[in-house]
DNA sequence: TGTACATCAGTGAACGCGCGTTCACTGATGTAC
DNA sequence: TGTACATCAGTGAACGCGCGTTCACTGATGTAC
């Protein structure tokens, strides 16, 4: 018995994580039932005794690529604090090596413009993981003694979000790299010009 | 014979328009040859006689509604110079206004995400068109007196979509109005802090 | 001016395809005696 | 321990639908004489 249902939970992890791999790569629209259960190693019909319906699959995975992505990225900034921790999380995130493996990074470039037109459970995972992040930003933020921190968060996420994005879809061009290097440069001349002085580097 | 030529002209315009709209609201994927040729008022089948394939008018249709976008922001700041036109166009760019009138405005909320996953030609006119906006704005931050103004200017554009983008997502959670806000205070405090004394308010 | 013909913008049915979802089934695993 | 039965994760064919594209056609407009 328990058995079967060890099984059945790996089964679920593999539709799961399949379900991701594509959303990181080609957003919601690349998650097809078809494509994602021929991915996890099974054939269509199965999809239905792990979830409901394709919806519930596009939230789930939303939320667990934005939790995973998050902690890959707290894991690079381990041990820092303060404008250490917003540095590197923002030299990280901005960085080509992000842009050009996607299969492991953010989900939001991918997926952020398609989800005003998905359901309402997917913009629900998106508000509360911006939620968490933001919250997290801020704190640190604050440490450096950044004014308007709580502001300031949303907006260097909103840059951050923003440069990766136009980075992705102008892959090819010279701008591509110039848009990464940009917002890396405003943020550092950003975080440098507001730092309270008991904050170092 | 002219006459013949000048409608054919009228009815290229409104298939082109209609796939504007149809390309702010619901991005590439909202650009079906049905669904443009119902709202251009005609059938499916005449579509050919105008565009060789879908490719071709998705790469128009963003190049024309990108166009459209800039004239009316440019329309907006009409007579400023400097940190003055660039605080004009973040403010009405950044807007909740902007945000819940999508059909009148930017069509990269929408399409910014399917790009890279879009043919060549989609992703050239994007690079062109980049570089013209990146052009006439850090022209205007060079008078402001803004350094680094051509890095400079591909920040701004890229926290400028980033935030319309994560306030389109949002919508409908108090997150939506505090990007905008957070991200148009980010520029105002920028200008301001970077702004050359000579170029007032 | 009036008639016969040519042009060609637009029509609408048809095509092959991939989608999300359903459902009767199979067969390996687990349980009862 | 060995056999008969129950469970249920996963199969794969089928459904209705919308997509991009093709093509033989229609009928209003423009030209020639």
């Amino acid at each position: 018995m328990s058995t079967k249902l060890a099984r059945k939970e790996k089964s679920h992890e593999r539709i799961l994580a399949a379900a991701c791999s594509k959303l990181r790569k080609s957003g919601l629209t690349g998650i097809t039932v078809n494509g994602v259960m021929r991915d996890a190693g099974m054939t269509v019909g199965g999809f239905y005794a792990h979830f409901p319906n394709r919806q519930t699959l596009l939230a789930e995975a939303l939320r667990s690529s934005l939790n995973n992505s998050f902690l890959r990225l707290e894991s690079l900034a381990a041990g820092r604090r303060g404008s250490r921790w917003v540095l590197s999380i923002a030299r990280a995130y901005l960085s080509p090596e992000h842009r050009d493996n996607p299969e492991s990074g953010c989900p939001l470039p991918a997926s952020l413009g398609e989800i005003p037109r998905s359901g309402e459970t997917v913009k629900d995972v998106l508000a509360e993981e911006m939620q968490r992040f933001q919250d997290v930003m801020s704190e640190h933020l604050k440490e450096s003694g950044v004014p308007n921190n709580k502001s300031e968060a949303l907006a260097l996420i909103s840059l951050m979000i923003g440069g990766i994005s136009l980075s992705h879809a102008l892959r090819g061009s010279p701008l591509s790299d110039e848009v990464l290097k940009s917002c890396r440069d405003h943020i550092e001349r950003f975080i440098r010009s507001k730092r309270a002085t008991t904050d170092k580097k």
